[in-house]
RNA sequence: GGGGACGUGGCGGAACCGGUAGACGCAGCGGACUUAAAAUCCGCUUUCCGAACAGGAAGUGUGGGUUCGACCCCCACCGUCCCCACCA
């Protein structure tokens, strides 16, 4: 019996798919398609393991698939550009393209040696000039058709590195390098019209049946569509210089119309600003409400205030009443019209606000059973549901009649109108970055914005930057920028910002499906799009799943792709987590330097160096600060890769977090095992032939069922159980062990033989083509078809029912399989040891489901 | 503050559509092999009563409800996790 050796066996068995070209997607093929793919990786260096289980779930969905007749389409690149890059530039003063392109190969040659099957021949990474020269072509298309524009918008600046900040880069309120409080400031950027897509992008969520309900719903949250009005309130005094039509104000509350107490403007609102002009101690309330982070801690500490501008509007249905107008710090300028009306008795924010500032409190929204005459909302705001009063017209109407009824006489009285409402904001996409994709246009004094011409691209990022100071190198650079206006010819500048890394990802799976093509996105793209697996962590649900729905959307208005949704399937995949272990004084130590033993049911942890006692910590997200991180180089040289790809996909849904230990590998390396020994295995002495027929019928029932079962699983993404059934059939087959010749389990064992090594063969992909091999069977496993199952022999022919005695389990009948309800009601009754449970009972109601279970209610 | 998900043995988890709860793995225990250990192999392993591979009771976070029958459906509560968040 040769024992089984991954170091030999996966090597040769890499290079005997490569050499047959399996793994590339075929464009001639009249086999249907099907494109898998997961989220590229950001080329850090080093993989860990999981990488590992995202990839090998992509895997053996790709390979399933292939298996079942697919022409498959799987991919592999580089999420290139980036800060990580630009942080190694600064601190080694490394070249950040030399620095990434050494990683991608370090990763590339680890991505292969998981023996993923996958066509390298279309890989490229968002760094290389063939790709971002092509996003740039694509921008100005989007910038020709105006879905790319300058504002000047409020921006998270982080004052020691000189940089805008991604809302994501700001934690606790501090740029996440420098640790400075962030400032909010007002800067010219570039941004994407994703807005113009809002509606689209909340309806199309719909019709996407294969993605998790949970990003759905994200999504919908960020998008956040709400219906109101916009309406204008008058100033009830002269108007100040250009307010003359009043102050514009959205609600989607109109029915509390008559509740308002109170005008609140955003401080960045321009009337604030007006105000500001003539009044010092406005200006300073403004300047004060800039500082400070957008942060939930800043948030949550951030006391409500106000500023009085001693402006009065009059109330639009009620000309009689005259309302202040404040400047508050919790109105936002980019929500709405940045103003809003307070009504305290029905919003809990504006009750805050007006208790602390002496304003009136109308209650107009009466809950139900409560009293008109003695309802009085104290500390808290009335949101729930009610009648209108004191409110004029509106009185007696529910809330959303009310509603209804104040936007129709809004709008009737020209005052206002119904409008819909995004909290989905404009995507801004520039950064003050030397290692992201140059914006592709030019600053001319005469001309303006003129776009670089299309023969000019790619607009290529200079060597030599200089990362070491904070800024924007690009902006430094002492020739770069400098060019002659493309349309007049004058000294004019090229823009320094760089996009946003997430524009590189928003259309790399286009690219994919046409990787050399002239054009950005080739003929084949339609061929492949959409994808119909995507694979990716959850913490992409609204910033990359997003910005890749809108791209596909504006492209398909270029008439470039021709499909609405980019990702047709999608599953977020859960972590890899592993235990902690730090010293008494707090050093964390890796798991390698840990010894760990069980004394009962607790476990204790020694450090091996110094024998001292370790405490053992909770399992957590893998990181480099905690000293957790796994490399699959680390465990494959032991175990292998296959066993690797077992273990990840076999404890744990995929959608769930998974504990890497070495516990669990083990487990999985004596799978692997166990399934060789029996390829391997030699006839045994002969076994008692009265057995034959049975045991064979046994292991093929198993067989069969197994293919039943596995196909179901992996159908539906549910590989840990798939792998329970490989475990059970492997059991199966070694209690029933080859035996000399003249036996019928002999023809069984190789049924079932070529039928596990095609099952196991996405799982441990090397392990099956070793197994496939001894059998002697022709060609790849890799290449081989999925197997069929025989409806007859997945079913067992006979089944045991349970039989309950009102409501609990008291014996057991066997019946044929698909056994009539007569049938069993004459087996149960003519069971004696049911008869003996029914001993003065009185049977009232026979219940039989059928192949399921039997009920007899007695009373 | 808003939204959502999840609570099953010592652990990870399984259970199709409301029909034998605990598959499979890990850990543990017992045994075989071995001079010994590791590895490997065989068996046991929800809890409680019980000598029992005789029987029985309880049991899927808690309390109710619907049903012949509930991990699954409904109501309330407790707990954990995730997302969003001065969004008018």
């Amino acid at each position: 019996m040769a024992r089984y050796e991954p170091k030999i066996v996966e090597p040769k068995w890499r290079a005997a798919w490569a050499d047959a070209g399996v793994d590339r997607a075929d464009e001639s093929s009249r086999a249907p398609k099907y494109y898998a793919l997961e989220m590229f990786p950001y080329p850090s260096g080093r993989l860990h393991v999981g990488h590992a289980r995202n990839y090998a779930m992509g895997d053996v969905n790709a390979r399933f698939r292939r298996a079942r007749g697919f022409n498959v389409l799987h991919p592999m690149g580089w999420d290139a550009f980036g800060l990580p890059a630009e942080n190694a530039a600064a601190e080694r003063g490394v070249d950040p393209g030399e620095w990434t392109a050494g990683n991608i190969a370090a990763m590339r040659d680890e991505l292969k040696r998981l023996g993923l099957a996958i066509d390298w021949s279309r890989e490229f990474a968002t760094c290389d000039p063939e790709y971002y020269g092509r996003q740039q072509a694509l921008f100005l298309k989007l910038w020709a058709k105006g879905l790319a524009y300058r504002k000047e918008g409020v921006v998270n600046w982080d004052p020691v590195d000189m940089t805008v900040l991604a809302n994501e880069q700001v934690i606790d309120g501090r740029g996440w390098r420098s640790d400075a409080p962030v400032e909010r400031k007002k800067l010219t950027q570039w941004f994407l019209r994703i807005t113009d897509y809002a509606d689209e992008l909340l309806d199309g969520l719909a019709g996407l049946e294969h993605w998790p309900d949970k990003v759905k719903l994200m999504q919908e949250n960020w998008i956040g569509r709400s219906r109101g009005l916009e309406l204008a309130f008058a100033f009830a005094g002269p108007a100040p210089a250009g307010f003359e039509a009043g102050v514009r104000v959205y609600t989607t509350r109109p029915d509390t119309l008559f509740g308002a107490s109170f005008l609140a403007i955003a401080p960045d609102h321009p009337l604030a600003e007006e105000v500001a002009r003539g009044a010092p101690a406005a200006a300073a309330f403004i300047a004060r409400c800039r500082t400070g982070g957008t942060s939930e801690a800043a948030i949550e500490s951030a006391e409500k205030l106000g500023f009085d501008t001693a402006l009065q509007v009059t109330h639009p249905f009620d000309s009689t009443r005259q309302l202040p107008v404040w400047i508050a710090n919790f109105v936002l300028m980019d929500y709405g019209t940045g103003a809003i009306f307070g009504c305290p008795a029905h919003d809990q924010r504006d009750l805050d606000f007006a208790r602390k500032y002496g304003l009136p409190v109308t209650e107009v929204v009466l809950p139900p059973g409560e009293d008109p005459a003695s309802f009085h909302v104290k500390l808290e705001a009335w949101t729930g549901p009610g009648r209108i009063f004191n409110s004029g017209f509106l009185d007696g109407r529910d809330i959303e009649a009310a509603k209804a009824a104040a936007i129709a006489r809004a709008e009737a009285e020209g005052r206002g109108e119904g409008r819909t409402v995004y909290r989905l904001r404009d995507w801004g996409v520039s950064r003050q970055r030397g290692w992201g994709c140059p914006i592709p246009v030019i600053h001319c004094p005469a001309c303006g914005i003129v776009p670089v011409p299309e023969a000019d691209l790619p607009v290529r990022l200079p060597t030599g930057l200089d990362f070491a100071k904070p800024g924007n190198p690009l902006a430094r650079h002492p020739t770069w920028k400098h060019v002659s206006c493309p349309q007049c010819g004058a000294a004019a500048e090229r823009e320094t910002d760089t996009f946003d890394t997430f524009v590189d990802s928003a259309w790399y799976f286009a690219r994919f499906a046409d990787p050399r093509a002239e054009a950005p996105i080739g003929p084949a793209a339609s061929r492949w799009l959409p994808v119909d697996q995507y694979i990716g962590g959850i913490e992409h649900a609204v910033l990359h799943l997003l910005y890749a729905r809108f791209m596909t959307r504006a492209l398909r208005d270029e008439g470039l792709v021709s499909v609405d949704e980019p990702f047709a399937g999608l599953f977020t995949q859960g972590m890899v987590t592993h235990e902690t272990y730090r010293r008494q004084t707090g050093e964390w130590l890796e798991p390698a330097a840990v010894r760990v033993v069980a004394e009962g049911t607790s476990r204790r942890a020694y450090d091996i160096a110094s024998g001292e006692p370790v405490i053992i910590g909770d399992a957590e997200k893998m990181s480099k600060s905690k000293r957790n991180v796994v490399a699959p180089a680390d465990i494959a040289d032991t175990y292998g890769i296959d066993a690797t790809r077992l273990f990840v996909l076999s404890d744990s849904p995929p959608d769930r977090d998974v504990q890497w230990t070495t516990a669990g590998v083990e487990g999985a390396w004596r799978l692997v095992n166990r399934i060789w020994a029996e390829f391997d295995a030699q006839p045994a002495e002969a076994v008692g032939p009265a057995s034959d027929e049975a045991a064979a019928m046994a292991l093929r029932r198993a067989t069969h069922r197994t293919i039943k079962a596995v196909t179901e699983a992996l159908e539906t993404f549910r590989f840990n159980s798939a792998v329970a059934r490989i475990h059970e059939l492997v059991g199966q087959l070694r209690a029933t062990p080859a035996p000399a010749a003249g036996s019928a389990v002999i023809a069984a064992r190789a049924e079932t033989l070529a039928v596990l090594a095609r099952l196991v063969a996405p799982f441990a992909p090397h392990l099956a083509e070793e197994c496939w091999a001894r059998l002697g069977c022709e060609g790849l496993v890799a290449a081989a078809p999925w197997p069929d199952y025989d409806r007859d022999l997945a079913e067992d022919d006979e089944k045991v029912l349970p039989v309950q005695i009102d409501g609990k389990r008291r014996g057991e009948v066997r019946a044929p399989t698909g056994a009539s309800e007569e049938r069993v009601r004459e087996i149960v009754l003519a069971d004696p040891d049911i008869a003996r449970r029914l001993e003065g009972l009185t049977v009232r109601k026979l219940i039989v489901v059928k192949d399921r279970i039997v009920n007899l209610v007695t009373g």
